[in-house]
DNA sequence: GATCAATTAATTCATCCGATTTATCTGAGT
DNA sequence: ACTCAGATAAATCGGATGAATTAATTGATC
């Protein structure tokens, strides 16, 4: 079973070996999925797409479609987590906020401007996190990130004053922050449109101002439990 | 040719009109596009889930599915934009950030408090606004608002020190923000897990904080015009 | 060069889709 | 009661899809 894939008819996929076609595949159906989106996109368009006569390339070599996303997702969080162990040992002891959230940040924004332009992984990868199934996918993996541990560690730290509750819920700003202004940059630079940034670089700058401003914002008390009733009034 | 909706086909379709079914169509869509992705739910599956016997009432009825979203959308739109003004026109000559950074949030937040539990629009609208095609609907509904054109200038006069340019990219990202964080409160909601804040108001309050953070930040200056080829020694 | 497993090609099949067409039902106006 | 347009039901069509099956090809190993 462990390591086991196998298809909903229950019949075994071919172990990972290298295979040009398997390449092929996972570059063809990453960019098909970010253009047109994930459920848009059949197993037979991406094998037409990438040359192949067989309609069953992709059952063969990945089985469902979850799984061919799963090994998408996993080529490019094998190479971000790389940039995110140097930056965090980088940023370690540290009690500027700033360097946290570069990490935070800049793995994002390095990785997509190391892949060279047009890149699909950030329109990808924001329909992931947004697909109720496909969610927990990614949770999964990032937990497993012993790097990036360390940095909700050293970000706390910074951040001594702020509440559990907060920090959560600031949390999760940011990373939604970090996705959409990937997604929006990206798919300027795939249309041709002009771009908010001249470059990745500058936009994690915009990120970490922005981000850094946000963790650091105050916290306004909240009103001592104002009544239901009252605020249907407004209406 | 004015007002007038046709099929691919060149169908003239009925004009707006009272009808049951139009609005028991519109309830589930907008329900089934949440939940499962607007792609991966068939006008047949539409039907069906309104208890349709005709698997063509969704084409008599709107014509074609950008057609039935741009319907759904329009709905909340047109009620969002009533508490808008009012926001707008109570925050009228104020020059506090956080009244027009409350002009933002809370037509989003309070429009969804307003619909009662379980609501649906926040996923529908982050999906709408991430689909490439269906984004230029958004665009151009919101630019007819003339509150919003308002907000933007008194938000712009708590501002004044801020580029053009970061006042575009900061305006994107406080988008983004409300939208993704309203998707994370209902998806809570309706998985029945525990959600980041108690109330729609209170993440109202959690925005507005984050937001005029995120706005007040400081600007980096950019470094003077980095060389790529320095960058990529990083690596 | 024979063997054989891995890979790719080519078909087939039941199912679902959007769209169209035809028929039936309903209710307001006369 | 009759008419008739709006609304719903029901059936049909070509086309696309996922899955499964079979056949052909490739390439490493002996």
């Amino acid at each position: 079973m462990a390591g086991e894939v196998t298809t909903m008819a229950g019949k075994a996929v071919r172990p990972e070996r290298g295979s040009a076609t398997r390449e092929l595949i996972l570059n063809t159906a990453e960019r098909l999925f970010a253009e047109r989106g994930m459920h848009a996109v059949s197993n037979r368009q991406v094998s037409e797409a990438a040359g192949q006569s067989n309609n069953a390339v992709v059952s063969y070599h990945f089985g469902t479609k979850a799984d061919l996303v799963r090994a998408i997702a996993r080529r490019h969080a094998d190479q971000m987590e790389q940039v995110r162990v140097t930056l965090v040992a980088e940023a370690a002891g540290s009690t500027d906020l700033r360097d946290w959230v570069a990490c935070l940040v800049r793995p994002s924004t390095e990785h997509l401007a190391a892949l060279g332009s047009p890149t699909w992984y950030a329109r990808f990868r924001a329909q992931v996190v947004s697909d109720p199934a496909l969610r927990r996918i990614t949770v999964e993996e990032s937990l497993k990130s012993a790097s990036l541990r360390l940095l909700l560690v050293g970000l706390n730290q910074c951040l001594p004053d702020l509440s559990a509750d907060i920090r959560a819920v600031r949390w999760v700003m940011a990373r939604h922050l970090i996705t959409q202004m990937c997604v929006e940059r990206e798919r300027a630079l795939a249309e041709g449109t002009p771009t908010l940034e001249p470059s990745w670089d500058a936009l994690a700058a915009s990120l970490i101002d922005a981000i850094v401003g946000l963790w650091q914002a105050p916290v306004t008390p909240v009103p001592p439990k104002e009544n239901a009733a009252d605020k249907t009034k407004r209406w």
